[in-house]
DNA sequence: CAGTATCCTCGAGGATACTG
DNA sequence: CAGTATCCTCGAGGATACTG
């Protein structure tokens, strides 16, 4: 099976991989939200090739995860955004950071805070409906019978 | 940068991505979660290759997310279990799950069932200490001098 | 700066046959 | 079943030079 073609399978999971399932992707999202937008910056910061670089964020841009934007005429020169759709990636990227905070690394290099209410936030997530925390055990799953 | 060489950045993220940011670990992982526990139950659900997902098994045994148990003697028969390391990547699995159910599915294919309150859940980020709602504008990030 | 163009390497992954 | 062994392909990604 080929890498796009997991997109088209009917699995939001897989759909997802598809977009962001590869070496580089989640860590330019990642560097996006700590407030990287320039092509040098992400380059220089992740290591990551110039062309893989240009790939992504062609693509990326594509998907609608990022807004490229001009921020100066004459030369031109752009900067890409995070899009609503974009940032509606936060929970993965969490997420994933809470767990390497648990499993892959000693102290934390980041730390959030919540600005609400000022405390140190280590999100967790809650049923939407009665509120109550909610891990693999709690839930069950119903699958469509077209589910992959 | 080798992929490898992301698991020794002072990153959580990066590292959590050494682990399963590749084509099919993640997929495996989802592939457990809905109760595949054998050889060829991942391989015919997934169309994976028997090598790749050999070494893909072996890998997540080693990194402790798998529990390789004996089900059956003369002949031995093995089986993958999800360990409570592997469990707790369940919030990973979560968030990209309903992403692609936002924006990238007409029907979601998998609906999940908060036991306790029997609602349909959506599992929703909240901050661990005030129980508030938490996105990206709400938490503010410290990043320790020697961060990635 | 923000890329594009080129060339190159290596390893991930597919396919298939085989084994206890 | 639960793998291992082999062979092969292709594309992801690295490195570097160049451009407006």
């Amino acid at each position: 099976m080929k890498h796009e073609c997991l997109g088209e399978v009917n699995c939001s999971v897989a759909r997802t991989w598809a977009v962001i399932g590869d070496r580089w992707t989640m860590l330019i999202i990642r560097e996006a939200f700590r407030g990287t937008h320039r092509f040098d910056g992400f380059q220089q910061r992740l290591g990551v090739g110039r062309n893989v670089l240009s790939n992504r964020l062609a693509r990326l841009t594509e998907e609608g995860i990022f807004e490229r934007n001009r921020y100066q005429e004459a030369p031109d020169r752009y900067e890409y955004r995070l899009t609503q759709k974009g940032m509606d990636l936060y929970p993965v990227l969490l997420t994933l950071m809470r767990w390497g905070d648990r499993y892959k690394i000693d102290e934390p290099p980041v730390r959030l805070y919540h600005k609400d209410c000022g405390e140190l936030a280590s999100p967790e997530l809650r049923c939407s409906h009665c509120g109550q925390l909610v891990d693999f055990h709690s839930l069950s799953a119903e699958y469509a019978p077209d589910a992959w």
